[in-house]
DNA sequence: TGTAAGTCAATATC
DNA sequence: GATATTGACTTACA
């Protein structure tokens, strides 16, 4: 797709980084290409594509650029903004119109959204009524919340508690808004209304009243919007202690077992009581364009609904057998009562980057840990919670990767004591002995860990022997060569052929599988490395992410790009000119890749200071470094298959060029200490 | 069938 | 100990 020439308006070829003629007709781009000056200047076409590599560059364009363009190598990356970048976002910065260089060329502009003018449609809900949740409030956990939770007569906002700058109560866009706009109170337009509402729902104990208060106050508008909430018949005391203390256990088997005989049964009568009792949200008839995803979200909750209240009545309302439906109030990611699954609707855009920022900044603030967090929350692994915070793909562009920032979107829209309280209540209900969390409220939020995520249960998990000994694959890790070699093959060639990667296999003794998921990693991570701000269709509305009160505890910036070894610290940037000169040069055939691989070998077994000529390069200079960045190469094109290229490349490797296969293999082997087999770690 | 996307989880690094 | 990196797996999709 990106097979083209970028072309500056002097007829200059743009390259990438390295400053040498350019006479190539594959032209990669570098992430200095993604200098907000810069990008100006050229075409929006070329804009769009850069994100996925998809749809844009194709066939002839040409980009025209500003020649006094500078282009920053730092700025196109997300993680070399400046370190007071988030000083200059104000909390409604998100809101504020926002260029848009459509492909369409008109340029539309979004209309300046203030925080609480966001999508009255909010409203609409799934019926996501909770069952078995009657006792939310109670995983406040009291004596840590103290200090947040003070009586008040009226629900009014107490706008100095939370006031904006004190890192210790953040306010997320609700509160700013509240604070911004009363009518709020009145609930009149609410941002993520359905979060917020099931989570009302779920304060229904006791302390309902106190409780509610507070965290309608919290959330900067009143639940009391909600007409069906005033007129519900609130709980009597005593319906409401009995739901308390027959919440089904639900989790546990240990907390099964607590409950013998009578109890269950006197359970799951209360559990059908707490259920019709919970004062159920105003469902608005949706919206045309939403009404599909409703309606499905309804069913599901609906099912989930059954699931959670189980079979405990015929239709006859006899009460059946305990353990034949034992509500589960299990939430995972797909457990649409979770009020971290609520909807977002398709005309709302969440800016990842903001969230992501905000995200962290509440990790570091409350010390929590990305490990607790991603797996307590958003139900994933650290290294995804990490990769995704350093990371984050605008939110037009993802798929099924929306959950998990939905997730994050709706836990850092709760008031703070409730994020907070979310994770403590979670925090110990695993860990036998330290479960000080009241049983009912174990049992509603137990924690949705990676183990109940349905795509970890389809992961294949290699059986164990007959020692019982897990037969685990150990991780490859490439040697230092395999890493070099690829990395240098795919600064030139992000797509080979299959044909190519077996030549490569076979030459680093590797698995073609390993080398395809090189290949295919390599891109993805190259995609990363080279975000530009996504742009929100036209008729979406920005969800404003409110900034950290201060500038975040900032991210170092690190490279994206491959790690590479203390060994390859001593290989000179020179390397990529020598390596993009070899490819560029490539008309000739592979022979200059093939010098490629000769230079990498002659560096690994001491030559260090000579660069093949023919590859162009000049002396080495220790202690220099190969700081790979994909990001800079990856252009998006597809495979670059190009047969005579292939071709000229087998025969250099397999013996015909001037370092033969023999001549690979003997270099390679000589190499102490580094097998180029690659090493497993064993576990 | 190949690729992209999303992710896990082992490992490296800070 | 916490976070970042990364090889490989699973799923969805064209």
């Amino acid at each position: 797709m990106y097979t083209n020439q970028i072309q500056s308006t002097d007829n200059t070829l743009f390259e990438p980084r390295i400053c040498r003629p350019c006479s190539t007709t594959t032209t990669s781009i570098a992430d200095d290409f993604y200098d907000a000056d810069a990008i100006t200047t050229i075409t929006t076409t070329a804009s769009r594509g850069l994100w996925s590599g998809e749809g844009a560059m194709t066939g002839n364009n040409f980009l025209q650029i500003d020649p006094n363009a500078h282009f920053n190598a730092s700025a196109g990356h997300y993680d070399d903004l400046p370190e007071n970048f988030l000083e200059t976002v104000s909390p409604h910065n998100s809101g504020q119109p926002m260029s848009i260089q459509g492909q369409d060329g008109n340029g539309a502009h979004l209309a300046s959204l203030n925080n609480m003018s966001v999508s009255v449609s909010d409203y609409a809900m799934p019926n996501m009524s909770t069952i078995g949740v009657p006792t939310y409030s109670s995983a406040l956990k009291a004596e840590s919340l103290d200090h947040l939770i003070t009586p008040r007569s009226s629900s009014h906002l107490n706008v100095d508690k939370y006031s904006y700058g004190n890192s210790a109560s953040l306010l997320s866009p609700l509160q700013l808004d509240g604070r911004n706009d009363h009518s709020n109170l009145l609930g009149i337009s609410r941002p993520n209304g359905r979060a917020s509402e099931m989570l009302s729902s779920l304060r229904t104990n006791p302390s309902y009243l106190n409780i509610k208060e507070e965290l309608t106050s919290d959330l900067g508008y009143n639940n009391d919007y909600d007409p069906t909430y005033l007129i519900q018949p609130q709980p009597s005391q005593q319906e409401l202690e009995r739901m308390t203390a027959a919440t089904p256990p639900a989790i546990s088997g240990d907390l099964m077992g607590q409950l013998q005989g009578n109890d269950l049964v006197q359970f799951e009568v209360a559990t059908s009581q707490a259920y019709h009792s919970i004062p159920q949200p105003v469902q608005p008839a949706p919206s045309s364009s939403r009404k599909r995803a409703r309606t499905k979200a309804a069913q599901q909750a609906q099912q989930q609904q059954q699931m959670a209240a189980g079979p405990s009545s015929n239709d006859d309302g006899q009460v059946l057998a305990p353990g034949a439906g034992v509500p589960r109030a299990v939430y995972s990611t797909s457990d649409v009562t979770d009020p971290l699954n609520a909807e977002i609707d398709d005309d709302i855009y969440i800016d990842t980057r903001d969230l992501c920022k905000r995200i962290a900044y509440e990790l570091k603030q409350h010390s929590i840990p990305q490990a607790i967090f991603a797996e307590r929350i958003l139900c994933r692994s650290q290294g995804t919670l990490s990769d995704l915070l350093r990371n984050p793909k605008p939110w037009n562009k993802l798929k099924s990767g929306r959950e998990t920032f939905r997730r994050m979107f709706n836990w850092v829209q709760q008031p703070l004591h409730v994020r907070l309280s979310i994770l403590d209540m979670y925090k110990d209900s695993s860990t036998p002995g330290t479960n000080d969390i009241p049983l009912n409220t174990a049992a509603v939020m137990s924690p949705p860990t990676p183990a109940q995520n349905a795509r970890q249960h389809s992961r294949s998990r290699p059986a164990a022997d007959e020692n019982g000994i897990s037969a685990k694959r150990p991780r490859l890790v490439f040697t230092d060569i395999q890493k070099r070699t690829l990395q240098a093959i795919f600064k030139e060639t992000q797509r080979p052929s299959r044909e190519m990667q077996q030549t490569i296999a076979e030459h680093l003794r590797l698995d073609m599988s390993t080398v395809s998921n090189f290949f295919m990693n390599a891109r993805r991570r190259s995609r990363n490395g080279s975000v530009v701000d996504d742009e929100p269709a036209p008729y979406q509305q920005v969800k404003p992410i409110s900034p950290p009160p201060q500038s975040p505890t900032q991210v170092k910036p690190r490279s994206r790009g491959f790690k590479t070894s203390p060994e390859s610290h001593s290989m000179p940037e020179h390397i990529d000119e020598a390596v993009a000169a070899v490819a560029h040069g490539a008309s000739a055939g592979y022979g200059n890749l093939n010098n490629t691989y000769a230079n990498l070998l002659e560096m690994e077994n001491g030559n260090e200071g000579q660069w093949n000529e023919d590859a162009g390069a000049v002396d080495m200079k220790p202690g220099s470094s190969l700081d790979f960045d994909p990001s800079q190469y990856d252009d998006g094109s597809p495979q670059q298959h190009d047969p005579s290229q292939e071709e000229a490349l087998r025969q250099h490797l397999e013996g015909g060029g001037v370092l033969g296969n023999d001549d690979i293999k003997t270099e390679v082997e000589l190499k102490d200490g580094d097998s180029p087999s690659g090493s497993y770690h064993s576990n």
